[in-house]
DNA sequence: AGCACGCCGACT
DNA sequence: GTCGGCGTGCTC
C-alpha cells in the first residue's frame, strides 16, 4: 500500500491508545497503533497487547488504554503520521475496568510516573506478564554471509539434541552480545524471533471424578474389577471427589480410576481449584453488636451519606479505645445490605490476620485479604473471587485500594495517618488520595479514621473537605491510663545506669505479682545500637550507607537496618586503628536481655522486625500474648497497634527520645502519634491502666500532650509551627530527590538542576507560589552505597505546578542531566531519611 | 533504553 | 574510497 492509499484508508481506522512498558520517563506517552482488522473484534480498552517499537520494531508488551475510531492524527508538518499495526491481543477479556483505567489517569495526572508504572499498580497482582521470546532456526539462504561467530551460534543451536536444549543455546537473556548476534541472523533470514508473553499464573484445576448415570441407573450392567470395587465404594459414598483423594480413600493408585473411565462407570471432569481458603465460619453475628450513644451518632452520619448515594468523606477522630472496629463493622453491615462492597485498608501486612479473623467471625466467607505478602496465585484467585462478586469485603495494605470489587460503597482507611500509605516507589501515590477518587467514581463514602488524625486530614477538616465525626470516650467509659512522665536525667543522677527507671522497675514488679500483663516500646531494634571509638569518638559505620552499624548478639554480627549489610564485629576503630571501641545505647535485644535478669521469672515476648519476619510469628506472637501465655511484652512501634489486650494494665515507653528529632518535619507528629497510641493500649479491660513514659526531656510539648492523650492541643501547637515556617498541610513540598554511586555526580546532578529550575522560573515568567529549598544531602547523606541529595520545592499541588515539575524532568534528561544521577518528584512524600 | 543516522579518522 | 568509532535524536 502506498503512502496515499494508506492515508485515504486510514481517515477513521481504528486507532489504539497504547501505554507502553518499559518506557523510561522521557519518551513516555500513550502512543497510538493502528488496529488491523483480524484485530479489530478481539481488542478492547483494558487489554494487553504486543507492539512493534522504536526503530528496530522490537515487539514491546504495552496497555490498551483506549480503543477508538478517529480521524488520523497529524504531525507537527500537516502530514498524517503513519502507525503502525498492533502485532497481538494478548487477553481474551480486559484485564483492567473502566474504573481502574480512570485510576491510571489519575496516578499518572498527580504522581510524576510513567503510563506503564500506573498500569502496574493497578493490574491485579497475579496478571503480570513477562515478555519472553520463542527462536526458530531457518535455512541458511543461499546469498547470506555469515560472520563467525554467526556461524558458530547458528551451528551450535542446530547441533543441540532437542528443543529445550536449542532455546537454551538461542536465549539471549541478559546476554547483550548474544542478542546482537540473533539480531542479525533474524535478519539474514537464517532464525525466526517469535515474542512470548508468559503468564506465571493462571486459574488452578483439579481432575474430578464422579459415578456415570449410566452406572448410577444400572449398575448391574457393570463387571469392576475388585480393586475398582473399592474405588466405587467410595464414590458412592462420597459423590464427587478429586481423582487423587479417590485413589488414595480407595487404598489404589490413580490408574485403577482411569480404567472405571474407560470402562464407562466413572467419568472425569475438571473442577476449579482455589488456592485460597474458604472454610471461615460466623461465630458473632454483627447484628447483635450493640454500640454506643457516641459511635451510633458516628454510625448515623456516615450511614446517612451511605443512604444518599452520593460521594463524601469523614475523617472519624476516636481516641484509643473508642470503639471504632465496632463502627466500622456496622457500616459494612450497612453497605453490604445496599448490594455494594466494602475496601478496609490496614496499614501493616503484620496486621491483617488478626484484623481479618475478627471480620470473617461477622461475615464469614464474604472477606478476603489482600496485600503484597501474598503468593502470585494466592492473590491471582483472590482477584478472580472479587471480580466475580464472591467476595464483599476486602480488607488489606496499601495496594489493596485498587481491588477490582465492582461497586464498592465504602472505603475505610484505619489509622490513616500512617506513613506505609505513601507509596516510595513509582507510582508514588497516597492510598487516601486513591480512595477518595474511587468514592467520587461511585458515589461512595470514605472514611478516613485514627486516634491522632494526621496534620494534614484534620486540616482538611477544619476546611470543610472532610466531615469530622468525634469520639472523645473510650469505650464502656473504661478510664485512659494514668501517665508519669520519668525524668530520665534524675535517675542517672542518683546513680541508676539501667534503661529502667526506678519507677518503671517497681511497677513492672507489681504488675507480675498481680498477675496483670505489660508493654514495653523502644523503638530501636537490635542489641547495642552504636559502637563507638574510645579514642576518636568515631562511631562504626555501614560501609554503603551514612548510618552507624547495630550489634546483634544473636548471630554476632554488626547490621544495617537500612540496607541489611551484615558483618563480624570489629575490635579496632576503623577510622584512627585504635583498638578500645566501647558499645553505647541499646536495644529490643538487649532491653529484653536486661528485663530477664531483673524480672527472672517473667514470661517475656520480644516482638520487632526481627522475630517477626514471618506473618505467622506475628499472628502467634500476639494470639499466645492475649491469651495470657506472656506477661510482658517488648518491641518497637508495631506493638502500639493491633487489637485489644484487655489483660494490659502497664503500658511503659523505655524511650522514644531519637524519634523527636529524625530531621524530618512530621517527626513530632510521629511521635506523638506513636506514644499516644501506645499508652492507649493499656486500660482497656476491667482494671484501670497506667503508664510510664521515660524521657531526657520531661518538658518536652509533644510528649507531655502525649501522656495528656490530648490531640486537639497538640494539632493547635504543631499546626501553628507549620502556619509559621510554611510546612504542609498549608502548602505542599515536592521533594526533587537525586542519586548515585558517585558523590560528584550527585552533586553535579542537584546543582544542574537547580540552575535549571531557576532559569525555568525567570524564563517561564512563573506566577505559581514556589519557595525552592536545598539542595541539600538527604537525611541518611548515603543509602545503600548511592549518595542522596534533594531539593524541597515549597509549593502548591496544582495541575499546573505538576506540569511546570513534569516540563522540569523532561528539560532534565534533554540536558543530560539523568546520566549524573537517577531523579524522581515525590508530591507530598517522605522529608526525612 | 535501543536503534539508526551521520560525521570523523584509520585503513585497504 | 570504505569501515567502523560513538555523539545526537527519535520512538505511534
Amino acid at each position: 500500500m502506498t503512502e496515499t492509499e494508506e492515508t485515504a484508508a486510514a481517515q477513521d481506522a481504528l486507532t489504539a491508545g497504547i501505554a507502553l512498558d518499559a518506557a523510561a520517563f522521557s519518551y513516555d506517552r500513550l502512543y497510538s497503533y493502528r488496529v488491523p482488522d483480524d484485530l479489530a473484534p478481539l481488542l478492547r480498552p483494558g487489554m494487553r497487547v504486543l507492539v512493534p517499537f522504536g526503530a528496530g520494531n522490537r515487539p514491546r508488551l504495552g496497555m490498551a488504554l483506549t480503543v477508538s475510531r478517529e480521524a488520523r492524527q497529524h504531525t507537527e508538518h500537516g502530514r498524517a503520521a503513519v502507525l503502525k499495526p498492533v502485532q497481538t491481543v494478548l487477553d481474551d477479556e480486559p484485564v483492567l475496568t473502566a474504573e481502574l483505567m480512570m485510576l491510571v489517569h489519575h496516578l499518572h495526572d498527580t504522581t510524576f510516573c510513567t503510563w506503564y508504572d500506573a498500569v502496574r499498580a493497578v493490574l491485579p497482582g497475579g496478571l503480570q506478564l513477562r515478555l519472553d521470546e520463542q527462536y526458530e532456526l531457518r535455512a541458511i539462504p543461499q546469498d547470506a554471509v555469515l560472520t563467525e561467530a554467526e556461524l558458530a551460534l547458528y551451528h551450535a543451536a542446530a547441533a543441540a539434541g532437542n528443543a529445550k536444549k536449542q532455546q537454551e543455546i538461542l536465549s539471549g537473556r541478559n546476554d547483550p552480545l548474544k542478542q546482537k548476534l540473533l539480531r542479525t541472523l533474524e535478519k539474514k533470514g537464517c532464525l525466526s524471533v517469535i515474542p512470548e508473553s508468559r503468564q506465571r499464573i493462571g486459574d488452578s484445576m483439579r481432575r474430578m471424578v464422579r459415578l456415570t448415570p449410566g452406572y448410577t441407573a444400572y449398575p448391574q450392567d457393570y463387571r469392576p474389577t475388585p480393586k475398582q470395587r473399592a474405588a466405587v465404594l467410595v464414590l458412592e459414598e462420597y459423590g464427587t471427589l478429586s481423582v487423587r483423594e479417590c485413589a488414595y480413600a480407595a487404598g489404589v493408585t490413580e490408574a485403577v480410576i482411569t480404567n472405571l473411565v474407560k470402562s464407562g462407570i466413572a467419568e472425569t471432569y475438571s473442577a476449579e481449584q482455589l488456592r485460597v481458603p474458604r472454610d471461615a465460619q460466623v461465630t458473632v453475628p454483627p447484628e447483635n453488636t450493640v454500640l454506643s450513644a457516641q459511635q451510633q451518632a458516628a454510625y448515623d452520619a456516615a450511614a446517612e451519606a451511605i443512604d444518599a448515594g452520593k460521594a463524601a468523606a469523614f475523617l472519624l477522630y476516636g481516641v484509643t479505645g473508642s470503639g471504632k472496629t465496632a463502627v466500622f463493622e456496622q457500616l459494612i453491615l450497612h453497605t453490604l445490605r445496599k448490594g455494594r462492597q466494602v475496601l478496609l485498608l490496614i496499614p501493616e501486612i503484620a496486621l491483617t490476620p488478626q484484623v481479618v479473623q475478627y471480620f470473617q467471625s461477622r461475615f464469614g466467607n464474604q472477606v478476603a485479604m489482600l496485600h503484597s505478602g501474598l503468593s502470585l496465585s494466592q492473590r491471582y484467585d483472590t482477584d478472580k473471587l472479587i471480580r466475580r462478586g464472591e467476595i464483599s469485603i476486602v480488607i488489606g495494605t496499601r495496594s489493596a485500594v485498587f481491588a477490582p470489587l465492582p461497586h464498592p460503597g465504602l472505603i475505610i482507611l484505619d489509622e490513616e495517618g500512617e506513613h506505609s500509605y505513601k507509596s516510595e516507589q513509582a507510582p508514588r501515590y497516597h492510598a487516601a488520595e486513591v480512595a477518595r477518587a474511587r468514592c467520587r467514581y461511585h458515589n461512595a463514602v470514605l472514611l478516613l479514621a485514627s486516634a491522632t488524625p494526621s496534620l494534614e486530614s484534620r486540616y482538611l477538616a477544619e476546611r470543610g473537605v472532610y466531615r469530622l465525626l468525634r469520639m472523645d470516650q473510650r469505650f464502656n467509659q473504661a478510664p485512659l491510663p494514668a501517665v508519669t512522665i520519668v525524668d530520665m536525667n534524675l535517675e542517672r543522677m542518683n546513680g541508676n545506669g539501667s534503661p529502667f527507671s526506678v519507677t518503671l522497675t517497681e511497677a513492672l514488679l507489681e504488675n507480675l505479682r498481680r498477675g496483670e500483663q505489660s508493654i514495653l516500646l523502644l523503638n530501636r531494634r537490635g542489641y547495642q545500637t552504636l559502637l563507638q571509638c574510645t579514642r576518636c569518638y568515631e562511631p562504626v559505620y555501614c560501609p554503603n550507607c551514612s548510618v552507624p552499624l547495630t550489634y546483634h548478639k544473636k548471630n554476632n554480627s554488626l547490621m544495617c537496618h537500612y540496607c541489611g549489610h551484615i558483618q563480624p564485629p570489629v575490635s579496632k576503630c576503623p577510622k584512627c586503628g585504635h583498638d578500645r571501641l566501647r558499645q553505647m545505647g541499646f536495644g529490643t535485644q538487649k532491653l529484653e536481655e536486661e528485663l530477664q535478669s531483673l524480672l527472672p521469672d517473667a514470661r517475656i515476648l520480644r516482638m520487632d522486625a526481627d522475630t517477626t519476619m514471618t506473618r505467622t510469628a506475628y499472628e502467634t506472637g500476639f494470639q499466645a500474648f492475649s491469651k495470657g501465655e506472656y506477661d510482658i511484652l517488648c518491641g518497637t512501634q508495631m506493638i502500639g497497634k493491633g487489637l485489644d489486650f484487655p489483660n494490659v494494665t502497664l503500658v511503659g515507653v523505655v524511650s522514644v527520645d531519637k524519634a523527636l528529632f529524625s530531621g524530618d518535619f512530621r517527626s513530632y507528629e510521629r511521635t506523638f502519634s506513636l506514644v499516644t497510641q501506645v499508652v492507649g493500649r493499656g486500660g482497656r479491660g476491667a482494671h484501670p491502666g497506667r503508664a510510664i513514659l521515660q524521657t531526657y526531656m520531661p518538658d518536652h510539648y509533644v510528649l507531655q500532650l502525649a501522656a495528656q492523650q490530648d490531640y486537639d492541643r497538640f494539632y493547635e501547637e504543631e499546626i501553628s509551627v507549620r502556619r509559621a515556617l510554611l510546612y504542609p498541610p498549608v502548602c505542599d513540598i515536592c521533594v526533587i530527590g537525586f542519586s548515585d554511586f558517585d558523590e560528584r555526580h550527585v552533586q553535579r546532578a542537584a546543582a544542574d538542576f537547580t540552575r535549571m529550575l531557576t532559569d525555568e522560573i525567570r524564563q517561564k515568567n512563573l506566577k505559581l507560589p514556589l519557595r525552592v529549598l536545598g539542595p541539600a544531602a538527604a537525611g541518611y547523606g548515603r543509602l545503600c552505597g548511592k549518595y542522596r541529595m534533594r531539593l524541597l520545592l515549597k509549593c502548591k499541588n496544582t495541575a499546573e505546578m505538576r506540569c511546570f515539575i513534569r516540563g522540569l524532568l523532561e528539560r532534565a534528561h534533554k540536558e543530560k542531566i539523568t546520566q549524573l544521577a537517577a531523579i524522581y518528584a515525590d508530591m507530598n512524600g517522605d522529608c526525612g531519611v
